[in-house]
DNA sequence: GGATCAAAATGACAAAATGTCAATAAACCC
DNA sequence: GGGTTTATTGACATTTTGTCATTTTGATCC
Protein backbone atom coordinates (compact mmCIF):
# COMPACT_ATOMS: atom_id res chain seq x y z
CA UNK A 1 0.00 0.00 0.00
CA UNK A 2 1.80 2.93 -1.15
CA UNK A 3 0.13 6.20 0.73
CA UNK A 4 -0.62 9.21 -1.46
CA UNK A 5 1.35 11.71 0.21
CA UNK A 6 -0.50 15.20 1.72
CA UNK A 7 1.13 13.96 4.82
CA UNK A 8 -0.61 15.28 8.04
CA UNK A 9 3.12 16.93 8.75
CA UNK A 10 3.45 18.35 5.37
CA UNK A 11 0.09 19.57 4.94
CA UNK A 12 -0.09 22.20 6.86
CA UNK A 13 3.24 23.43 5.21
CA UNK A 14 1.62 23.45 2.05
CA UNK A 15 -1.23 25.36 2.67
CA UNK A 16 0.83 27.74 5.25
CA UNK A 17 2.25 28.52 2.17
CA UNK A 18 -0.54 29.65 -0.31
CA UNK A 19 -2.22 31.34 2.81
CA UNK A 20 1.10 33.53 2.74
CA UNK A 21 -0.23 34.97 -0.91
CA UNK A 22 -3.05 36.14 0.63
CA UNK A 23 -3.91 39.52 2.30
CA UNK A 24 -6.75 40.09 4.41
CA UNK A 25 -7.29 36.55 4.15
CA UNK A 26 -5.51 35.71 7.15
CA UNK A 27 -8.57 36.91 9.62
CA UNK A 28 -10.12 33.93 8.15
CA UNK A 29 -7.44 31.39 9.68
CA UNK A 30 -9.58 32.67 13.36
CA UNK A 31 -12.75 31.24 11.68
CA UNK A 32 -14.52 34.34 11.09
CA UNK A 33 -14.31 36.65 7.53
CA UNK A 34 -15.84 35.53 4.35
CA UNK A 35 -18.86 37.34 4.46
CA UNK A 36 -19.82 35.63 7.56
CA UNK A 37 -20.40 32.32 5.93
CA UNK A 38 -19.76 30.05 8.50
CA UNK A 39 -19.40 25.89 9.12
CA UNK A 40 -20.38 23.77 5.92
CA UNK A 41 -20.57 26.06 3.10
CA UNK A 42 -17.66 28.43 5.10
CA UNK A 43 -15.30 24.57 4.15
CA UNK A 44 -16.12 24.39 0.72
CA UNK A 45 -15.34 28.11 -0.05
CA UNK A 46 -12.14 27.61 1.59
CA UNK A 47 -10.98 24.50 0.27
CA UNK A 48 -11.90 26.02 -3.11
CA UNK A 49 -10.18 29.10 -2.19
CA UNK A 50 -6.87 27.08 -1.57
CA UNK A 51 -7.49 25.15 -4.63
CA UNK A 52 -7.52 28.35 -6.63
CA UNK A 53 -4.59 30.25 -5.16
CA UNK A 54 -2.43 26.80 -5.94
CA UNK A 55 -3.60 26.02 -9.31
CA UNK A 56 -2.38 30.51 -10.21
CA UNK A 57 0.63 30.09 -8.11
CA UNK A 58 1.41 26.69 -10.34
CA UNK A 59 -0.03 27.79 -13.52
CA UNK A 60 1.92 30.54 -13.68
CA UNK A 61 5.32 29.21 -12.36
CA UNK A 62 5.68 26.58 -14.30
CA UNK A 63 2.77 26.05 -17.17
CA UNK A 64 -0.33 24.11 -18.14
CA UNK A 65 1.40 21.43 -19.33
CA UNK A 66 4.07 21.26 -16.22
CA UNK A 67 1.41 21.04 -13.43
CA UNK A 68 -0.43 18.02 -12.27
CA UNK A 69 -3.78 18.27 -10.69
CA UNK A 70 -2.25 16.17 -7.85
CA UNK A 71 0.56 18.84 -7.56
CA UNK A 72 -2.31 21.76 -7.16
CA UNK A 73 -3.80 19.74 -4.08
CA UNK A 74 -0.54 19.00 -2.49
CA UNK A 75 0.29 23.03 -2.92
CA UNK A 76 -3.05 23.59 -1.86
CA UNK A 77 -3.13 21.66 1.31
CA UNK A 78 -6.26 19.51 0.27
CA UNK A 79 -6.93 15.56 -0.73
CA UNK A 80 -6.38 14.52 -4.53
CA UNK A 81 -10.06 13.79 -4.26
CA UNK A 82 -11.03 17.63 -3.58
CA UNK A 83 -9.53 18.65 -6.95
CA UNK A 84 -12.19 17.20 -8.81
CA UNK A 85 -14.99 17.94 -6.32
CA UNK A 86 -14.42 21.39 -7.81
CA UNK A 87 -13.19 21.04 -10.74
CA UNK A 88 -14.48 19.51 -13.62
CA UNK A 89 -11.23 18.62 -14.87
CA UNK A 90 -7.77 20.47 -15.00
CA UNK A 91 -8.76 21.76 -18.13
CA UNK A 92 -11.75 23.37 -16.33
CA UNK A 93 -9.31 24.22 -13.40
CA UNK A 94 -7.35 26.54 -15.87
CA UNK A 95 -10.02 28.10 -16.87
CA UNK A 96 -11.55 29.29 -13.84
CA UNK A 97 -7.60 30.46 -13.45
CA UNK A 98 -7.61 32.56 -16.51
CA UNK A 99 -11.04 33.92 -15.86
CA UNK A 100 -9.95 35.19 -12.38
CA UNK A 101 -7.33 36.76 -13.42
CA UNK A 102 -9.33 38.35 -16.65
CA UNK A 103 -11.73 39.32 -14.18
CA UNK A 104 -8.98 40.89 -12.04
CA UNK A 105 -7.11 42.67 -15.37
CA UNK A 106 -10.39 44.02 -15.97
CA UNK A 107 -11.08 45.83 -13.23
CA UNK A 108 -7.53 47.21 -12.72
CA UNK A 109 -8.20 48.74 -16.60
CA UNK A 110 -10.98 50.18 -15.54
CA UNK A 111 -9.70 51.88 -12.21
CA UNK A 112 -6.61 52.75 -15.06
CA UNK A 113 -9.55 54.40 -17.46
CA UNK A 114 -12.11 56.40 -14.40
CA UNK A 115 -11.36 59.68 -16.68
CA UNK A 116 -12.68 60.53 -20.00
CA UNK A 117 -9.76 60.55 -22.16
CA UNK A 118 -9.06 61.66 -25.36
CA UNK A 119 -8.30 58.41 -28.32
CA UNK A 120 -4.76 58.51 -28.05
CA UNK A 121 -4.35 59.02 -24.48
CA UNK A 122 -7.05 56.46 -23.55
CA UNK A 123 -5.10 53.72 -25.55
CA UNK A 124 -1.63 54.66 -24.52
CA UNK A 125 -2.84 54.95 -21.03
CA UNK A 126 -4.74 51.34 -21.33
CA UNK A 127 -1.15 49.59 -23.07
CA UNK A 128 0.47 51.27 -19.78
CA UNK A 129 -1.88 50.03 -17.71
CA UNK A 130 -1.48 46.60 -19.28
CA UNK A 131 2.38 46.66 -18.75
CA UNK A 132 2.06 47.47 -15.18
CA UNK A 133 -0.17 44.75 -14.02
CA UNK A 134 2.07 42.42 -15.86
CA UNK A 135 4.94 43.39 -14.06
CA UNK A 136 2.54 43.53 -11.36
CA UNK A 137 1.85 39.55 -11.80
CA UNK A 138 4.58 38.49 -13.64
CA UNK A 139 3.10 35.81 -15.81
CA UNK A 140 -0.25 35.68 -15.33
CA UNK A 141 -1.34 37.60 -18.67
CA UNK A 142 0.65 35.57 -20.97
CA UNK A 143 -1.48 32.61 -19.05
CA UNK A 144 -4.27 34.00 -19.22
CA UNK A 145 -4.42 34.70 -22.95
CA UNK A 146 -2.88 31.70 -23.86
CA UNK A 147 -5.27 29.35 -26.44
CA UNK A 148 -6.52 26.74 -24.82
CA UNK A 149 -7.97 25.02 -28.09
CA UNK A 150 -5.50 22.65 -28.55
CA UNK A 151 -6.85 21.20 -25.09
CA UNK A 152 -10.47 21.12 -25.20
CA UNK A 153 -12.56 18.37 -27.74
CA UNK A 154 -14.45 21.16 -29.01
CA UNK A 155 -15.69 24.24 -27.79
CA UNK A 156 -15.26 24.98 -24.42
CA UNK A 157 -18.56 26.96 -23.96
CA UNK A 158 -16.99 29.47 -22.05
CA UNK A 159 -16.28 32.86 -22.82
CA UNK A 160 -12.68 33.27 -23.00
CA UNK A 161 -10.60 35.95 -21.17
CA UNK A 162 -9.56 37.36 -24.72
CA UNK A 163 -13.29 38.37 -26.08
CA UNK A 164 -14.22 39.80 -22.71
CA UNK A 165 -11.25 41.94 -23.34
CA UNK A 166 -11.74 42.71 -26.82
CA UNK A 167 -15.36 43.36 -25.36
CA UNK A 168 -13.31 46.40 -23.15
CA UNK A 169 -12.32 47.76 -26.18
CA UNK A 170 -15.22 47.87 -28.25
CA UNK A 171 -16.54 49.81 -25.47
CA UNK A 172 -13.95 51.88 -25.51
CA UNK A 173 -13.82 52.57 -29.37
CA UNK A 174 -17.59 53.01 -29.27
CA UNK A 175 -17.30 55.97 -26.75
CA UNK A 176 -14.31 57.62 -29.13
CA UNK A 177 -16.89 56.99 -31.78
CA UNK A 178 -19.46 58.87 -30.35
CA UNK A 179 -17.28 61.65 -29.02
CA UNK A 180 -16.19 61.94 -32.87
CA UNK A 181 -12.31 60.94 -32.61
CA UNK A 182 -12.83 57.94 -34.16
CA UNK A 183 -13.71 56.69 -37.42
CA UNK A 184 -17.52 57.47 -37.48
CA UNK A 185 -17.81 54.16 -39.69
CA UNK A 186 -15.33 52.13 -38.07
CA UNK A 187 -16.70 48.42 -37.61
CA UNK A 188 -15.68 48.54 -33.73
CA UNK A 189 -16.27 45.04 -33.21
CA UNK A 190 -14.04 43.79 -35.88
CA UNK A 191 -11.61 46.23 -34.61
CA UNK A 192 -11.60 45.42 -31.24
CA UNK A 193 -10.67 42.15 -32.30
CA UNK A 194 -7.69 42.93 -34.10
CA UNK A 195 -6.40 45.14 -31.42
CA UNK A 196 -6.79 42.73 -28.70
CA UNK A 197 -4.52 40.02 -31.17
CA UNK A 198 -2.28 42.63 -32.28
CA UNK A 199 -1.48 42.95 -28.27
CA UNK A 200 -1.26 39.39 -28.03
CA UNK A 201 1.08 38.65 -30.92
CA UNK A 202 3.39 41.92 -30.41
CA UNK A 203 3.78 41.62 -26.36
CA UNK A 204 4.70 38.34 -27.09
CA UNK A 205 7.51 39.47 -29.65
CA UNK A 206 8.23 42.85 -27.51
CA UNK A 207 8.68 40.60 -24.40
CA UNK A 208 11.12 37.62 -26.68
CA UNK A 209 12.75 40.55 -27.69
CA UNK A 210 13.39 42.51 -24.48
CA UNK A 211 12.20 45.32 -26.07
CA UNK A 212 11.77 48.37 -24.45
CA UNK A 213 8.65 49.50 -23.41
CA UNK A 214 8.40 52.27 -24.06
CA UNK A 215 9.56 51.78 -27.30
CA UNK A 216 7.05 49.30 -27.68
CA UNK A 217 3.72 51.24 -26.50
CA UNK A 218 4.67 53.92 -28.49
CA UNK A 219 4.86 52.06 -31.32
CA UNK A 220 1.49 50.23 -30.48
CA UNK A 221 -0.19 53.67 -29.87
CA UNK A 222 1.11 55.23 -33.15
CA UNK A 223 -0.21 52.51 -35.59
CA UNK A 224 -3.94 51.91 -33.35
CA UNK A 225 -3.86 55.60 -33.52
CA UNK A 226 -3.63 56.25 -37.62
CA UNK A 227 -5.90 53.06 -37.90
CA UNK A 228 -8.78 54.31 -35.53
CA UNK A 229 -8.33 58.53 -36.16
CA UNK A 230 -10.81 60.06 -37.73
CA UNK B 1 -2.82 -10.96 -24.27
CA UNK B 2 -4.31 -8.27 -25.63
CA UNK B 3 -2.78 -7.53 -29.17
CA UNK B 4 -2.17 -4.11 -30.53
CA UNK B 5 -3.90 -4.07 -33.54
CA UNK B 6 -3.11 -2.84 -36.91
CA UNK B 7 -4.49 -6.07 -37.90
CA UNK B 8 -2.97 -7.45 -41.26
CA UNK B 9 -6.36 -6.97 -42.88
CA UNK B 10 -6.95 -3.32 -41.34
CA UNK B 11 -3.39 -2.38 -42.43
CA UNK B 12 -3.55 -1.80 -46.33
CA UNK B 13 -6.90 -0.61 -46.19
CA UNK B 14 -6.03 2.57 -43.81
CA UNK B 15 -3.11 2.89 -45.49
CA UNK B 16 -4.89 3.09 -48.85
CA UNK B 17 -7.20 5.26 -47.21
CA UNK B 18 -3.97 7.41 -46.48
CA UNK B 19 -2.43 6.89 -50.31
CA UNK B 20 -5.84 8.36 -51.91
CA UNK B 21 -5.15 11.86 -50.78
CA UNK B 22 -1.48 11.92 -52.29
CA UNK B 23 -1.29 12.46 -56.12
CA UNK B 24 2.03 12.40 -57.26
CA UNK B 25 3.08 9.40 -55.15
CA UNK B 26 1.06 6.66 -56.64
CA UNK B 27 3.54 6.30 -58.72
CA UNK B 28 5.86 5.33 -55.75
CA UNK B 29 3.36 2.03 -54.84
CA UNK B 30 5.48 0.74 -57.88
CA UNK B 31 8.67 0.82 -56.24
CA UNK B 32 10.12 4.30 -58.15
CA UNK B 33 9.90 7.82 -57.82
CA UNK B 34 10.75 9.90 -54.97
CA UNK B 35 13.82 11.18 -56.44
CA UNK B 36 15.24 7.67 -56.95
CA UNK B 37 15.76 6.91 -53.65
CA UNK B 38 15.53 3.53 -53.32
CA UNK B 39 15.74 0.46 -50.85
CA UNK B 40 16.29 1.16 -47.36
CA UNK B 41 15.97 4.79 -47.09
CA UNK B 42 13.23 5.08 -49.36
CA UNK B 43 11.31 2.50 -46.88
CA UNK B 44 11.79 5.14 -44.18
CA UNK B 45 10.99 8.21 -46.05
CA UNK B 46 7.75 6.32 -47.17
CA UNK B 47 7.05 5.60 -43.74
CA UNK B 48 6.97 9.07 -42.78
CA UNK B 49 5.30 10.47 -45.53
CA UNK B 50 2.63 7.93 -44.51
CA UNK B 51 2.84 9.53 -41.17
CA UNK B 52 2.58 13.33 -41.80
CA UNK B 53 -0.22 12.48 -44.10
CA UNK B 54 -2.22 10.87 -41.03
CA UNK B 55 -1.48 13.18 -38.46
CA UNK B 56 -2.07 15.74 -40.98
CA UNK B 57 -5.35 14.25 -41.28
CA UNK B 58 -6.42 13.51 -37.49
CA UNK B 59 -5.02 16.88 -36.19
CA UNK B 60 -7.30 18.92 -38.36
CA UNK B 61 -10.30 16.41 -37.97
CA UNK B 62 -10.08 15.53 -34.47
CA UNK B 63 -7.71 18.23 -33.26
CA UNK B 64 -4.65 17.80 -30.78
CA UNK B 65 -6.15 16.66 -27.70
CA UNK B 66 -8.81 13.99 -29.53
CA UNK B 67 -5.58 12.27 -31.60
CA UNK B 68 -3.17 10.13 -29.86
CA UNK B 69 -0.23 8.62 -31.37
CA UNK B 70 -1.76 5.30 -31.81
CA UNK B 71 -4.28 6.99 -33.75
CA UNK B 72 -2.00 8.72 -36.43
CA UNK B 73 0.24 5.37 -36.62
CA UNK B 74 -3.07 3.40 -37.26
CA UNK B 75 -4.41 5.54 -39.92
CA UNK B 76 -0.68 5.45 -41.09
CA UNK B 77 -0.97 2.19 -41.26
CA UNK B 78 2.14 1.11 -39.31
CA UNK B 79 2.49 -0.42 -35.93
CA UNK B 80 2.78 2.03 -33.05
CA UNK B 81 6.77 2.06 -31.99
CA UNK B 82 7.21 3.45 -35.93
CA UNK B 83 5.47 6.76 -34.64
CA UNK B 84 8.42 7.04 -32.13
CA UNK B 85 11.08 6.20 -34.20
CA UNK B 86 10.32 9.52 -36.74
CA UNK B 87 8.63 11.85 -33.83
CA UNK B 88 10.43 12.79 -30.26
CA UNK B 89 6.83 12.80 -29.01
CA UNK B 90 3.50 13.93 -29.89
CA UNK B 91 4.40 17.69 -29.48
CA UNK B 92 7.06 17.08 -31.84
CA UNK B 93 4.76 15.76 -34.90
CA UNK B 94 1.85 18.64 -34.48
CA UNK B 95 4.90 20.54 -34.84
CA UNK B 96 6.63 18.86 -37.89
CA UNK B 97 2.73 18.83 -39.11
CA UNK B 98 2.18 23.38 -38.50
CA UNK B 99 5.85 23.62 -39.98
CA UNK B 100 4.55 21.43 -43.19
CA UNK B 101 1.34 23.29 -43.24
CA UNK B 102 3.43 27.22 -42.70
CA UNK B 103 5.43 26.05 -45.88
CA UNK B 104 3.06 25.26 -47.95
CA UNK B 105 0.96 28.89 -47.08
CA UNK B 106 4.16 30.59 -47.42
CA UNK B 107 4.38 28.87 -50.98
CA UNK B 108 0.81 29.73 -51.84
CA UNK B 109 1.28 33.52 -50.85
CA UNK B 110 4.34 33.86 -52.29
CA UNK B 111 2.73 32.93 -55.91
CA UNK B 112 -0.37 34.95 -55.05
CA UNK B 113 1.91 37.96 -54.74
CA UNK B 114 4.47 37.96 -57.97
CA UNK B 115 3.18 41.04 -58.97
CA UNK B 116 4.40 44.42 -57.32
CA UNK B 117 1.67 45.58 -56.08
CA UNK B 118 0.75 48.63 -54.15
CA UNK B 119 0.28 48.63 -49.98
CA UNK B 120 -3.29 48.84 -50.52
CA UNK B 121 -3.84 45.85 -53.40
CA UNK B 122 -0.97 43.87 -52.06
CA UNK B 123 -2.63 43.95 -48.45
CA UNK B 124 -6.17 43.05 -50.35
CA UNK B 125 -4.48 40.63 -52.06
CA UNK B 126 -2.87 38.73 -49.25
CA UNK B 127 -5.92 38.60 -47.30
CA UNK B 128 -7.48 37.12 -50.08
CA UNK B 129 -4.98 34.52 -50.46
CA UNK B 130 -5.22 33.46 -46.72
CA UNK B 131 -9.02 33.33 -46.81
CA UNK B 132 -8.58 30.75 -50.52
CA UNK B 133 -5.95 28.55 -48.87
CA UNK B 134 -8.03 28.24 -45.56
CA UNK B 135 -10.98 27.08 -47.86
CA UNK B 136 -8.83 24.71 -49.77
CA UNK B 137 -7.76 23.16 -46.95
CA UNK B 138 -10.33 23.82 -43.99
CA UNK B 139 -9.03 23.73 -40.08
CA UNK B 140 -5.86 23.90 -41.35
CA UNK B 141 -4.73 27.12 -41.27
CA UNK B 142 -5.99 26.89 -37.45
CA UNK B 143 -4.70 24.03 -36.35
CA UNK B 144 -1.18 25.58 -37.81
CA UNK B 145 -1.75 28.80 -36.12
CA UNK B 146 -2.48 27.33 -32.65
CA UNK B 147 -0.51 28.62 -29.69
CA UNK B 148 1.85 25.35 -28.37
CA UNK B 149 3.23 26.89 -25.06
CA UNK B 150 0.08 25.60 -23.25
CA UNK B 151 1.54 22.17 -24.38
CA UNK B 152 5.58 22.54 -23.98
CA UNK B 153 7.94 22.27 -21.27
CA UNK B 154 9.16 25.68 -21.63
CA UNK B 155 10.61 26.78 -25.46
CA UNK B 156 10.06 24.64 -27.85
CA UNK B 157 13.56 25.84 -29.65
CA UNK B 158 12.05 26.05 -32.88
CA UNK B 159 10.75 28.96 -34.87
CA UNK B 160 7.13 29.09 -35.02
CA UNK B 161 4.86 29.10 -37.70
CA UNK B 162 3.09 32.93 -36.87
CA UNK B 163 6.93 33.57 -36.57
CA UNK B 164 7.93 32.52 -40.42
CA UNK B 165 4.53 33.99 -40.62
CA UNK B 166 5.35 37.21 -39.13
CA UNK B 167 8.73 37.91 -41.41
CA UNK B 168 6.63 37.64 -44.52
CA UNK B 169 5.15 40.53 -43.73
CA UNK B 170 7.77 42.11 -42.25
CA UNK B 171 9.49 41.35 -46.08
CA UNK B 172 6.16 42.86 -47.71
CA UNK B 173 6.64 45.97 -45.21
CA UNK B 174 10.09 47.07 -45.55
CA UNK B 175 9.53 46.83 -49.79
CA UNK B 176 6.63 49.17 -49.22
CA UNK B 177 8.70 51.59 -47.07
CA UNK B 178 11.31 51.46 -49.94
CA UNK B 179 8.77 52.30 -52.48
CA UNK B 180 7.47 55.21 -50.08
CA UNK B 181 3.92 54.24 -49.71
CA UNK B 182 4.13 53.17 -46.63
CA UNK B 183 5.42 55.14 -42.95
CA UNK B 184 9.38 55.80 -43.57
CA UNK B 185 9.73 55.22 -39.90
CA UNK B 186 7.16 52.47 -39.49
CA UNK B 187 8.74 49.49 -37.53
CA UNK B 188 8.75 46.61 -39.48
CA UNK B 189 9.22 44.03 -37.52
CA UNK B 190 6.65 45.32 -34.39
CA UNK B 191 4.11 46.18 -36.77
CA UNK B 192 4.81 42.74 -38.97
CA UNK B 193 3.81 41.24 -35.58
CA UNK B 194 1.08 42.78 -34.52
CA UNK B 195 -0.60 42.39 -38.57
CA UNK B 196 -0.26 38.74 -37.57
CA UNK B 197 -1.84 38.82 -34.61
CA UNK B 198 -4.63 40.83 -35.77
CA UNK B 199 -5.15 38.08 -38.77
CA UNK B 200 -5.14 35.56 -36.22
CA UNK B 201 -7.77 36.81 -33.84
CA UNK B 202 -9.78 38.85 -36.41
CA UNK B 203 -9.75 35.74 -38.72
CA UNK B 204 -10.96 33.24 -35.79
CA UNK B 205 -13.50 36.10 -34.87
CA UNK B 206 -14.85 36.64 -38.89
CA UNK B 207 -15.24 32.60 -38.57
CA UNK B 208 -17.05 32.17 -35.23
CA UNK B 209 -19.74 35.02 -36.25
CA UNK B 210 -19.47 34.21 -40.20
CA UNK B 211 -18.94 37.12 -41.23
CA UNK B 212 -18.93 37.51 -44.81
CA UNK B 213 -15.29 37.16 -46.34
CA UNK B 214 -15.97 40.28 -48.05
CA UNK B 215 -16.39 42.34 -45.33
CA UNK B 216 -13.86 40.95 -43.12
CA UNK B 217 -11.40 41.79 -45.53
CA UNK B 218 -12.39 44.82 -46.47
CA UNK B 219 -12.55 46.04 -42.76
CA UNK B 220 -9.20 44.78 -41.95
CA UNK B 221 -7.62 46.02 -45.43
CA UNK B 222 -9.04 49.37 -44.63
CA UNK B 223 -7.04 49.25 -40.96
CA UNK B 224 -4.07 48.13 -41.90
CA UNK B 225 -4.18 50.34 -44.75
CA UNK B 226 -4.59 53.63 -42.69
CA UNK B 227 -2.09 52.07 -39.84
CA UNK B 228 0.74 51.92 -42.31
CA UNK B 229 0.28 54.27 -45.26
CA UNK B 230 2.28 57.13 -45.56
C1' DG C 1 21.07 -17.93 -54.01
C1' DG C 2 22.03 -17.89 -49.42
C1' DA C 3 24.73 -16.29 -45.45
C1' DT C 4 25.63 -12.04 -43.09
C1' DC C 5 25.04 -7.56 -41.48
C1' DA C 6 22.59 -3.04 -40.66
C1' DA C 7 18.62 -0.37 -40.63
C1' DA C 8 13.80 -0.14 -39.83
C1' DA C 9 9.63 -1.67 -37.99
C1' DT C 10 6.82 -3.85 -34.57
C1' DG C 11 3.82 -4.46 -30.50
C1' DA C 12 3.94 -6.17 -25.79
C1' DC C 13 5.14 -3.83 -21.95
C1' DA C 14 6.13 0.12 -18.60
C1' DA C 15 5.48 4.71 -16.91
C1' DA C 16 3.01 8.77 -16.40
C1' DA C 17 -1.06 11.35 -16.10
C1' DT C 18 -5.80 11.78 -15.30
C1' DG C 19 -10.03 10.64 -13.26
C1' DT C 20 -13.43 7.67 -9.90
C1' DC C 21 -15.60 6.13 -5.83
C1' DA C 22 -16.40 3.60 -1.50
C1' DA C 23 -15.09 4.78 2.95
C1' DT C 24 -14.55 8.40 6.40
C1' DA C 25 -14.82 12.73 8.81
C1' DA C 26 -16.93 17.00 9.76
C1' DA C 27 -20.87 19.98 10.35
C1' DC C 28 -25.81 20.30 11.05
C1' DC C 29 -30.32 19.55 13.21
C1' DC C 30 -33.60 17.92 16.23
C1' DG D 1 -25.89 12.87 21.42
C1' DG D 2 -27.41 10.22 17.64
C1' DG D 3 -29.12 10.40 12.97
C1' DT D 4 -28.56 12.88 8.63
C1' DT D 5 -26.42 15.43 5.21
C1' DT D 6 -22.36 17.27 2.98
C1' DA D 7 -17.48 17.60 2.10
C1' DT D 8 -13.12 15.24 2.05
C1' DT D 9 -9.96 11.65 1.27
C1' DG D 10 -6.62 8.55 -0.98
C1' DA D 11 -6.39 3.87 -2.84
C1' DC D 12 -7.58 2.25 -7.10
C1' DA D 13 -8.97 2.22 -12.22
C1' DT D 14 -8.53 4.09 -16.69
C1' DT D 15 -6.43 6.47 -20.25
C1' DT D 16 -2.58 8.26 -22.61
C1' DT D 17 2.04 8.35 -23.59
C1' DG D 18 6.48 6.47 -24.26
C1' DT D 19 10.25 2.34 -24.39
C1' DC D 20 12.79 -1.52 -25.96
C1' DA D 21 13.78 -6.47 -26.93
C1' DT D 22 12.59 -8.96 -30.84
C1' DT D 23 11.56 -9.55 -35.62
C1' DT D 24 11.45 -8.26 -40.37
C1' DT D 25 13.35 -6.26 -44.43
C1' DG D 26 16.66 -4.96 -47.67
C1' DA D 27 21.58 -4.39 -48.97
C1' DT D 28 26.19 -6.68 -49.62
C1' DC D 29 29.40 -10.15 -50.35
C1' DC D 30 30.83 -14.55 -51.69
Amino acid sequence: MITEETGSGTREAAEAAVLENEEAEIASAAGKAEGGVTGAVRRKLESRRKLMAAARKLFVERGYHETRPQDISREAGVGHGTFYLHFEDKLDCFLAFTEQAAEELEVFLEAHLAGANSLEDGIREILLAIFEYSDANPGVLAATLTDVSVLSKGDTGRKMPADRWAESWIKALEHWKATGEALADLDSRLAGYLIVGAIKQGGAYGFRQKLDRDTLIDGMTRLFVRALKK
